[in-house]
DNA sequence: TTATCCTGTGAATCGTACG
DNA sequence: CCGTACGATTCACAGGATA
């Protein structure tokens, strides 16, 4: 379906390859067969989210003992990384094929493949423009406790060449970020809630993007009335966010769940109006400053003695931001609950240094770190 | 300087390579040569800010020893981007070399190299842990509005293989962010103000890292009077951290101006006393205490009753340490699964005893233990 | 009706020691 | 090498149930 015939090709009858484009449609197809069928310089944007080659051991329980649901799909499975790689490769190639001079592409991934990505891109002549953090509001914890909780993906936005033109609708991006500029870091909740697909209460696909990332992208790199192709379409996250959007799409997904539900889902969909561009926009997370940073940041050094309003206790100040005091340690808040014997106590008013002019909370300090920080 | 001697490296005389190492040291050298001449297995940690800009002339050799040539053309700039490869290759592999089975790598990087370097780090077999963002909390503006504001760098951590031990101070970066997980994105101010190295009112080192960045790295990943080795020394952030907390520190760097300024500011930083350095500990470096022993001991009667915190089940302590409850026993976490269906339990947060104030944990119980059995 | 509690869940390379 | 036992380990948000 939808694959172009080679008659229509004919440069004396088609003024450009934008009216042979299948547009707004999805072609059911491996994702590089499709591609290789695709007219040369003929898409202004690509986004593609390709399967990250996670390589899980075994089941993983929470704490509760519940299980958690894992991507076990048969499409992030690769025989070894350098088959990823090749893969990578392949389809990354036929991208430069097929975009347009001035096009541009993104990609997101994890550690576990952006790497392998991000490589690929640099090699076959793509310029990069910025990376891009997706920091997520609600990630999954690290439930074992044996590492960095993973709180974020990555972005690559590039465009063709090192000199090659590109659209950055910079005054879009600052307005869109209360008159500042738009950084290199984005903070979004996962998607969920009555935005994830569902069929008979399980998600229809394991990793359904935000449309508000896409939202952003698109605002961010794309006129009304581009063409946004993506490879590995899902549940088409992309072409929801195009017709909102005013932009055409090209969808490429071989799982026929997959494609039905994004068929449904972009059908409903219905263009943007002025006033849900609001609700686009990410939150403005609150600065929260933990005490360890004061810590780290040589607002406060390990060692310091603290001591409540009525000095009561003399706890010292731990190189990891702990307090101890009398064989018990723990976190201000902790530390200070305990002694307490309480159920909770807030230690930044709780614990004071001593200052020239007497006690102070903690607070103080924070307060100080906040104005040397914040812009 | 500080360069081994083949000739004390002697099985007979020397019990460790941790004897021979040149610790607290400026090996002012050549990255890979000073590298090459280190044994192997013999550091816990190495730290590498290494140089991206691709025309830093003697860095960058062909994989022929031949030198690259000024970038200007098209063809060039492949042939740059193929040096770097294979300079970051090069160091890598020697880094992987040098890194005992249990040590782990962290690598800073922005979207210039990154990619290139975590490809490779795949390729040699190390093994992700995490990618980290420094969100930078007053990045430099985009001036020319091209571009999203670049307002961080990525590290990668990475250990020797997938199975390999490593350390990872869970509880203590726990404590350091207020009793929440530590994420995978890290906020901190550039290096500037009174920490930023100058000479003559200009900047020492271009990219001088933040101490507060060093400082979670090493609190994270190390113990103290582990082995850290820098093979981008700069100005000693990583030196001077590595003192003030307790840890030894190897440091590689060519440029003279570099390795005066860092030498004088190591000299000039204070280590933290013992009692600061203690961080909070993981339970399971604590001495493991059977539940036998609190009855053995008269801290627990046998037929006290145990309840779960939502008082479903009663269970009774038996004379062995055994626990019963409805025809069926067992240890207390074995009970704690059986009871709750689940693959696993731990016994001692699952059950509680009542205490004068509510219903407590019999973890508390071996706390008290601890403390009364522990000098 | 409103406030609170309880439960479910999301791209996850998620344990270790001992016999 | 493998099996078994110990026992360590979760944050934010949504949605439904309860008070």
């Amino acid at each position: 379906m939808g694959v172009l015939e080679k008659g229509r090709l004919k440069p004396a009858t088609v003024r450009s390859w934008v009216d042979v484009l299948p547009y707004d449609t999805i072609l059911q197809q491996d994702c590089i067969e499709a591609m290789r069928a695709l007219p040369a310089k003929s898409v202004d944007c690509i986004f593609a989210d390709p399967p990250y080659n996670l390589q899980l051991g075994g089941d993983l329980n929470r704490p509760d003992g519940s299980a958690v649901d894992a991507v076990t799909d048969e499409w992030d499975k690769f025989d070894s990384l350098a088959a990823y790689d090749a893969f990578t490769r392949e389809w990354l190639a036929e991208a430069r094929r097929i975009l347009k001079d001035d096009g541009t592409i993104w990609v997101i991934g994890s550690y576990h493949n952006i790497f392998k990505v991000g490589s690929a891109i640099q090699d076959l002549g793509f310029w990069i423009l910025n990376d891009i953090i997706w920091r997520k509001a609600n990630p999954m914890p690290n439930f074992k406790g044996t590492r960095f909780t993973n709180a974020h993906e990555t972005l690559i936005w590039a465009s063709t060449g090192e000199k090659a033109k590109y659209t950055f609708n910079y005054r879009s991006m600052k307005t869109l970020n209360d008159e500042i500029q738009m950084r290199s870091d984005w903070e979004f909740p996962i998607c969920g809630g009555q935005e994830r697909l569902k069929k008979g209460g399980t998600k229809v696909h394991p990793t359904q993007k935000p449309e508000a990332l896409l939202y952003r992208i698109m605002l961010a790199s794309t006129k009304p009335g581009d063409v946004v192709l993506d490879p590995f379409f899902g549940t088409g996250t992309t072409g929801a966010v195009a017709k909102r959007l005013g932009r055409r799409w090209i969808g490429i997904e071989r799982e026929t769940a997959y494609v039905e539900a994004a068929r449904e889902r972009i059908e409903a969909a219905l263009p943007l109006d002025e006033s849900a561009l609001k609700t686009m926009q990410a939150p403005k997370s609150q600065p929260r400053v933990a005490f360890g940073q004061l810590v780290e940041n040589g607002f406060l050094k390990p060692g310091t003695v603290l001591t409540d309003g009525k000095r009561r206790w003399k706890a010292v100040v731990g190189a990891d931001g702990s307090l101890s005091c009398d064989g018990q340690a723990g976190s201000i808040h902790k530390l200070g609950a305990t002694l307490q014997n309480a159920p909770s106590c807030n230690g930044w008013t709780f614990w004071n240094y001593e200052a020239a002019d007497g006690l102070k909370p903690i607070d103080a300090i924070r307060q100080n770190y906040l104005l040397a920080t914040q812009p």
